[in-house]
RNA sequence: GGGGAGGUAGCGAAGAGGCUAAACGCGACUGACUGUAACUCAGUUCCCUUUGGGUUCGACAGUUCGAAUCUGUCCCUCCCCA
C-alpha cells in the first residue's frame, strides 16, 4: 500500500506489442530519465576521466557512486557538508549509491559477514571496518544520492542452496532494518535488491517479501558473478515474475550489450556496470563492427574515427591513431576519449531500444542486432 | 698517436666456466575484465614437425668433459688526453 509521497515515481510509457519489453520515465528529485537506460558508474564520487559536462553530453541519465568507497574517502561527512553527492562533485543530474553490499563480495577475502552486519578490512589501509543496514543507510542517507540501495550480501556464484537460503534470509532483515533505517523517504528511494541465486524458490520468496515490506523501486542482485549467461537469464526471470510489474527494476551490474538486450526483453529498466569505463581503460572499444583494440599496431596509421557510427565526442573529433598513440603513452586524454566513446556506445543502444520498443519491433531490433554482432542468445560475451 | 670502456634475443640491460635458450624492463602479440582494491591482470615473444629437437650471446681460431662466461687474433662502437 502507498503510504507518505516516495522520492521517486515510475510510469510505464509504453509496451512494446511484439516482445513485452517496455519503455517508461523515472521521475526523480533532480529530473526525469527515461528507461530502459544504463547508468555509468562513478564508485568514488567520479566516473574515473570524465567531468560532469562530459557525463552530461554522453546523455546518461543516471550515474553512481558507492557507499563503502565514499565513506573511507572522503568521508560521508565531507560530503554532506559539501550539500551533497551532487554539489560535491558538481554534478546535478540524478544520482544512485550502492550499498557496500557489492564489496561484501568482492572484497570477501578481507570481510567477515555476521547478523549484524559485516567486518570488513579496509582496502587501503588495512583497518578494522563494520558496515551494518543501519550504518550502510546512515552513510547513504548523508551522500545525498537520489535512490539508494538496500544493504545486502552479493553471494559468490555458484553457492549451495542452504548458503543461499541463510543469505537470502538474512539479506531480507537487513532490508527491513535498512528501511526502518532510512531517515528521509521523500528525497531519497531506497530499493530493495532480489537475492537467490540460480533457485527459482529462492528468488521467489526474496522477491515477494521485499514486496511485503514495500520498496519503490526493486533490483536483482547476485548476477554477472560468474555464472553463465544462461543462469542470469533465469535468475532475472526468477525474480521479474515475483516483482509488481509497474515498479521500476533495476539489473544489478549488467553492461554486455548481449545482457541489457536480454534484461529489457525480461522487463528490466535500469542497467548499471563498470564494464564500459574499465574496458576503455584498458584499450578495448566497443563499436558497431563489435570489438576495436585500441593498442594494436594496424591502428598506428588509422586516420578514421573509432566507430563511423557513432555521435560521441571522440569519434566527432578524434582518429584512431591519434587514441592509439595517447593509449600506447599511457596518456589521461586517452582514456577520457576511450570512456565517453563506450557510455556513449551503450548509452546509444539504450535510446536504440527505447525507440524499437515504442515502434512494437524491440524482438527485431534484437535479433538484428545479435546478427550483426555475430552473438547467440545464450552464450556470448558481448564485449 | 697515448690511455680507458664496451659489443648479449626487436630495443635497453643482467649474467663472469656446468643449475643458461639466457634474469629483468620496454616494445610486440593473445586473452580477460560485468552493483570498480582495476590507467589492472594472465599468457606468449631465437627457429622447428614443440612433455621433443635445432641453432645462439661481434667474427674466427683455441683451452676445457663442458664456454655468453677463459685465451689469441681480427672487426666494430664509445669516452678521455694529445
Amino acid at each position: 500500500m502507498e503510504n507518505k509521497k516516495e522520492a521517486i515515481s515510475f510510469e510505464v510509457t509504453h509496451v512494446c506489442k511484439q516482445t513485452g519489453a517496455r519503455t517508461g520515465i523515472l521521475h526523480t528529485p533532480h529530473g526525469d530519465v527515461k528507461t530502459p537506460m544504463f547508468m555509468p558508474v562513478g564508485t568514488l564520487a567520479t566516473v574515473k576521466f570524465l567531468s560532469p559536462e562530459e557525463i552530461k553530453e554522453i546523455g546518461s541519465g543516471v550515474i553512481l557512486a558507492n557507499t563503502y568507497h565514499c565513506w573511507l574517502r572522503p568521508g560521508e561527512d565531507v560530503v554532506q557538508a559539501a550539500g551533497g553527492l551532487q554539489k560535491f562533485m558538481r554534478y546535478d543530474g540524478p544520482m544512485l549509491t550502492d550499498s557496500g553490499g557489492f564489496q561484501v563480495f568482492s572484497l570477501a577475502d578481507s570481510r567477515k559477514i555476521k547478523e549484524e552486519g559485516v567486518y570488513f578490512k579496509s582496502h587501503i589501509d588495512g583497518s578494522p571496518l563494520f558496515l551494518s543496514p543501519e550504518k550502510s543507510i546512515e552513510i547513504q542517507n548523508a551522500l545525498g544520492a537520489d535512490i539508494i540501495m538496500s544493504f545486502d550480501e552479493c553471494p559468490p556464484y555458484p553457492a549451495t542452496y542452504e548458503y543461499m537460503k541463510n543469505s537470502v534470509e538474512r539479506t531480507l532483515r537487513w532490508a527491513k532494518r535498512g528501511k526502518e533505517a532510512h531517515k528521509n523517504p521523500e528525497t531519497q528511494a531506497l530499493f530493495g535488491i532480489v537475492q537467490g541465486g540460480e533457485y527459482e524458490d529462492l528468488r521467489k520468496y526474496s522477491a515477494e517479501e521485499l514486496v511485503k515490506i514495500g520498496f519503490p523501486g526493486y533490483s536483482i542482485g547476485g548476477t554477472s558473478v560468474g555464472e553463465s549467461k544462461e543462469t542470469m537469464y533465469k535468475m532475472i526471470d526468477y525474480a521479474v515474475k515475483y516483482l509488481p510489474k509497474e515498479s521500476v527494476k533495476y539489473l544489478m551490474g549488467v553492461g554486455s550489450t548481449d545482457a541489457i538486450l536480454e534484461g529489457v526483453l525480461r522487463g528490466i529498466d535500469m542497467f548499471d556496470c563498470v564494464l564500459p569505463t574499465r574496458i576503455a581503460r584498458h584499450g578495448a572499444l566497443m563499436t558497431s563492427e563489435g570489438r576495436v583494440n585500441i593498442k594494436k599496431v594496424q591502428y598506428k596509421k588509422d586516420f578514421t574515427p573509432i566507430d563511423k557510427e557513432c555521435d560521441c565526442y571522440a569519434c566527432k573529433n578524434y582518429t584512431k591513431a591519434y587514441i592509439h598513440h595517447l593509449y600506447r603513452c599511457n596518456e589521461g586524454l586517452g582514456m577520457r576519449l576511450m570512456s565517453i566513446h563506450n557510455l556513449r556506445y551503450l548509452i546509444r543502444l539504450t535510446e536504440q531500444i527505447r525507440e524499437a520498443i515504442e515502434q512494437d519491433r524491440f524482438g527485431d531490433f534484437k535479433d538484428e542486432f545479435f546478427k550483426k554482432m555475430n552473438l547467440n542468445s545464450v552464450d556470448s560475451r558481448g564485449f
